[in-house]
RNA sequence: GGAGAGGUGUCUGAGUGGUCGAAAGAGCACGCCUGGAAAGUGUGUAUACGCCAAAAGUGUAUCGAGGGUUCGAAUCCCUCCCUCUCCGCCA
């Protein structure tokens, strides 16, 4: 179960769809009386018969009154139900864990060793300093805390990483796109972020654009208003983005270095599935940002979220967690989840099925992977006395094997 | 930012008050034709919601969005949004 306490929500959902379908039947009915006698009148008119219009036309005073009230009284339950549906979470998959906190996440397997330092091992924000990476006091001034300046290796790892995850993503079949990072209210009610998290994203009041929290928004929205043919489906595509997140609120201890950014970069993956194929296609996204971690050689652990910590457009999440040696704790560096049709109905995304009839398709997404944490667990578990070793995969894209 | 043009189905594109959910063509699907294909030919080809146990069927709505005029609107009027062209500015 979602943290969801409003069963009475359901209730009154259920009764609002009861009123909207009588009033719909009431009206239309009117209104099917009141097109045949237009055509009537239209027949007596060619024909000359003026007598008998002019009968038929009195009558239609009423009508219209009543297909005026009731169109009134339709939108009005139309708006009333939509204002209740738009507060319903996505319901849980059945393999979700109860539960209420990030305690009651399942921890559904734990990968490769954790390293050990040296007693004198720094954690990331001391290396950056001291590799002269990322210069945070030099974000803080041209915009605030939270926007980094990456530098010299520590600008190349970046690029690096961003081209690496984009090769890796484009062989595993999704195709690279590249999207706006400004979208429109539309985009942030498609997938979900609006109205639920109005105050996580950066908004550009003059022009009524919200920054991009992930690129999942853009990318999945790609497919709004979308009616997709048998052969199109599963979509995959893949893209980097800046991501912008406000994080209001999250402060203190944890937040140091790269640990909570509001500007981050990010590779996403995401798949507009069949209905029946699309938890395999979870299982496969996992493994794929799996495969990554693995490849950068960086311990991880993979939670299955719990009814309580899985976001409100969820089905089912997976967050993968890399090993920070140095701080000792787990960062997150992914999330993948299913969104079965819980966006595909906002967003009106819908494929022809085998009987030629459309239906909501579901929706996945994942990171893969954010980089900022990867990037600390990768300064912090790779230091040596001789500096910092780099992940041999990365080494043609970075074209340096050590940070020293 | 200034001036003009325009928004019709998968696409092109006709339609200036009734017989228009919408001509025609293209595309697509299926059939015929063919040794096979092309050509040709025939049929079909929007979405949502409602009624119906369901299918069949049927009702309503939708020609950028919203409102108005009218018995009746793709067509007339108003407001808004968007796109294109030219000029200006500019990576």
């Amino acid at each position: 179960m979602k943290n969801f306490k409003q069963l009475d929500l359901v209730d009154e959902i259920i009764s609002l769809d009861d009123q909207r379908r009588s009033t719909q039947t009431n009206m239309d009915n009117i209104a099917a009386e009141a097109n045949s006698a237009a055509k009537q009148i239209g027949d007596f008119m060619r024909n000359g018969k003026k007598e008998e219009a002019e009968v038929l036309k009195a009558k239609t005073g009423t009508w219209k009154e009543d297909i005026k009230n009731f169109g009134e009284q339709l939108g009005a339950i139309e708006e009333a139900l939509q204002q209740k549906l738009v507060l319903l979470p996505n319901l849980p998959h059945h393999t979700v864990p109860v539960g209420l906190t990030p305690d009651d996440n399942e921890i559904v397997l734990e990968h490769g060793d954790k390293p050990v330092l040296a007693d004198n091992a720094m954690p990331h924000w001391e290396l950056a300093a001291k590799y002269n990476l990322i210069d945070f006091e030099l974000g803080v001034k041209i915009t605030g805390a939270g926007f980094p300046v990456y530098k010299n290796k520590g600008a190349k790892l970046q690029r690096a990483l961003i081209n690496y995850f984009i090769d890796e993503a484009e062989k595993a079949g999704y195709s690279e796109v590249v999207v706006p990072l400004l979208v429109n209210e539309a985009s942030g009610f498609g997938t979900g972020q609006l109205p639920d998290k109005e105050g996580q994203m950066y908004f550009v009041g003059l022009d009524n654009l919200f920054l991009i929290p992930t690129a999942e928004v853009p990318i999945t929205n790609l497919y709004r208003d979308v009616i997709l043919k048998a052969d199109e489906v599963p979509v995959k595509n893949c893209g980097y983005t800046p991501c912008f997140r406000r994080e209001a609120g999250s402060y203190g201890a944890h937040v140091r270095g790269l640990n909570r950014l509001h500007q981050f970069d990010k590779v996403e993956i995401v798949q507009v599935e069949h209905p029946d194929k699309s938890y395999e296609t979870l299982e496969k996204m996992s493994l794929h940002v799996q495969g990554l971690l693995q490849k950068l050689g960086l311990p991880y652990r993979v939670l299955r979220l719990c009814g309580g910590d899985m976001g409100f457009a969820s089905a089912l999440t997976y967050d993968m967690e890399t090993w920070s040696a140095a701080q000792q704790r787990w960062l997150e560096v992914s999330s993948v989840s299913n969104f079965e049709t819980f966006q595909s109905n906002r967003l009106k995304l819908r494929f022809r099925n085998a009987e030629g009839k459309t239906q909501l398709a579901h929706t996945l997404n994942g990171s893969a992977l954010a980089l900022p944490r990867i990037v600390a667990t990768l300064l912090e578990n790779n230091q040596t006395e001789n500096g910092i070793k780099v992940p041999e995969v990365l080494v043609p894209y970075t074209k340096f094997d050590w940070i020293n």
